[in-house]
DNA sequence: CGTTTTTGACCTGCGC
DNA sequence: GCGCAGGTCAAAAACG
């Protein structure tokens, strides 16, 4: 476990980009290549969420340059570090040397002064923000109850499943749970089936786990999973991604079995769930072949796919023995620059806090792909949905055409909705796919990484931008799908960890006429939080995948 | 020496 | 049944 994070760290060293100009400059000489190959500079993934863009190797600039962060942040650090360069000068006794130390003081004074005020306006924000966040939680909460009251049977039930996600987002908040132990605060619809299984031969246990220790959530991303749990009594089915996906002989075998079993559900009376499997692919402009989200993962093929000059390489996830987490890497045909990340399956592990972001919105995606809104026959009508959002329509695209429901997130485009809020902060002129760009420069700072966060799990620097960054992009996401809007403040529920708290009878007003842009700005007034509230030590499972 | 990547072979599903 | 394409396996090579 320790070597795990240790390697995690490793990677996420190597992997960071401050920000898209940083790497866009560093890069810019750089010939765009075909293939995702590996004769490639140093650089081996980018990173989405991280805070800096240096190398692992380049370990002492890193060291150097974090230092470098907390004497230029203006923060105050307690340290009145400006004192020591006075301390190297050396002292006269006449009166000349006495006036300009007088000076020097006074000077430092007002300096002090002056960060004093920061810390006090920096620290109101903080305020603001966390009750902004919470305000939001609290609204989402009791909306979706509010329409769970008035609505159809059938988007009932979608609610109580969002309901769920967020109250197990919560769940994501407790320490990291032992990968032998069961969650047993999982929600009821997979309590019974866990207690059921927990006297079943230590050799399914594994199985078990992967299959009860993951999210609600994830559960129901892959196909109303929930139901399956509860319609399988054989203890066969339950979850078809990680079946699907299984790596040995004997698994394949059984997954064909399963497969067809699903075909026969699919083709059953209940048409209610079209897809048992749903992918989420990510495009984002990327010189490196990988992008971070925060998992480890192994390649284990590569392919040329028909139709693109670029192979597309296949990736698992090698955070946990038998995670049937699977990612595809593929350069877009068009444009070359734009990597396009597809991710499917269920994490049946633990993640750190950097991947749980990644996760959750693509996991909030999948989400949405399999909700009610796509159980009409023809997915591409829920499509529809998009267009009548601003900004959404390049957000999230459906794909009736791929071999599995495939929910795109393009991250391409550059007016996201988070920036167009955010008055008063310069744009950078580069183009990146993730709105790390246009956020406060104080987020960016070491000193706002939460106190308790374990070093191991993610550098103080890096994590406060994940978050940043995860948050505004789970934001912009928003915009696209009111489902969304639940999954995903479930994920942001995860990141910042702040406990709901009951409304007020305007901020429920708020929310239900406000539509999405009311709750953009508030949660867009979150993207502002540092990292306020304490975050989660560890996340369960996410995924989107 | 353990882990990861590479790469050709193999399996499976699908359309014709 | 055949061919094609997508996806996976696993031995060998590369890497740290």
């Amino acid at each position: 476990m320790e070597k795990q994070q240790h390697q995690q760290q490793n990677q996420r060293r190597e992997l960071s980009f401050l920000y898209s100009g940083d790497f866009l400059r560093r890069n810019s000489d750089r010939a765009i290549e075909n293939s995702i190959d590996h004769d490639k500079p140093p650089i081996k993934e980018m990173d989405f969420f991280s805070s800096n863009n240096h190398s692992v190797h380049d370990h002492q600039h890193r060291k150097k340059e974090s230092s470098t962060h907390q004497i230029d942040s203006g923060v105050n650090t307690g340290l009145n570090l400006l004192m020591t360069s006075s301390s190297g000068i050396s002292r006269t006794a006449n009166e000349d040397d006495d006036k300009s130390n007088i000076t020097e003081k006074s000077k430092l004074k007002v300096e002090l002064e002056k960060l004093h005020e920061e810390n006090r306006k920096l620290r109101s924000m903080l305020d603001q923000i966390t009750r902004s966040y919470s305000e939001l939680h609290g609204q989402l909460i009791l909306a979706m109850q509010k329409q769970a009251h008035g609505s159809p049977p059938e988007q009932k039930v979608e609610l109580n499943r969002m309901s769920n996600s967020i109250m197990s987002a919560q769940q994501f908040m407790d320490p990291p749970r032992p990968s032998a132990g069961l969650n047993v605060n999982e929600p009821s619809t997979s309590e019974d089936r866990t207690v059921r299984e927990l006297s079943v031969s230590p050799a399914n246990t594994n199985e078990v786990i992967s299959k009860e220790r993951d999210h609600p959530m994830l559960h129901n991303i892959n196909g109303a999973a929930g139901k399956q749990v509860m319609s399988n009594e054989d203890g066969a089915g339950g979850d078809q991604t990680s079946q699907s996906w299984g790596s040995s002989p004997r698994a394949r075998s059984s997954a064909k079995v399963d497969h067809d079993k699903a075909k026969n559900e699919e083709q059953g009376p209940d048409d209610q769930v079209p897809f048992k499997k749903a992918r989420v692919s990510v495009r984002a402009r990327s010189e490196a072949p990988l992008i971070s989200d925060g998992c480890q993962w192994r390649k284990y093929g590569q392919k040329m796919a028909k139709g693109n000059p670029c192979p597309r390489a296949y990736y698992r996830c090698t955070m946990a023995v038998g995670c049937p987490v699977r990612k595809q890497v593929q350069r877009c045909a068009e444009d070359r620059t734009i990597l396009i990340t597809t991710y499917e399956g269920n994490h049946n592990h633990p993640l750190p806090p950097a991947a749980t972001a990644m996760a959750s919105t693509t996991s909030a995606a999948a989400a949405m792909l399999l909700s009610g809104s796509i159980t009409s026959k023809d997915p591409l009508t829920s499509s529809g949905f998009f267009h009548s959002m601003p900004y959404a329509s390049t957000m999230a695209t459906l794909s009736a055409s791929a071999p599995f429901p495939t929910i795109t997130l393009d991250l391409t485009h550059n007016p996201n909705p988070m920036q167009l809020l955010r008055a008063g902060i310069p744009q950078p002129a580069t183009t990146f796919p993730l709105p790390l760009h246009g956020f406060p420069q104080h987020l960016r700072h070491p000193m706002y990484a939460p106190p308790k966060f374990p070093a191991a799990m993610a550098p103080n620097a890096q994590l406060g931008q994940r978050h940043a960054s995860m948050v505004e992009t789970v934001s912009a996401a928003i915009a696209s799908d009111p489902h969304f809007t639940a999954a995903l403040a479930a994920a942001i529920s995860t990141i910042i960890g702040t406990p709901p708290r009951t409304t007020t009878n305007e901020e429920d007003n708020n929310i239900n006429s406000g539509g999405t842009s009311n709750n953009i700005a508030s949660i867009n007034q979150v993207a502002g939080l540092p990292v306020s509230p304490p975050l989660p030590q560890s996340c369960t499972t996410f995924s989107t995948n």
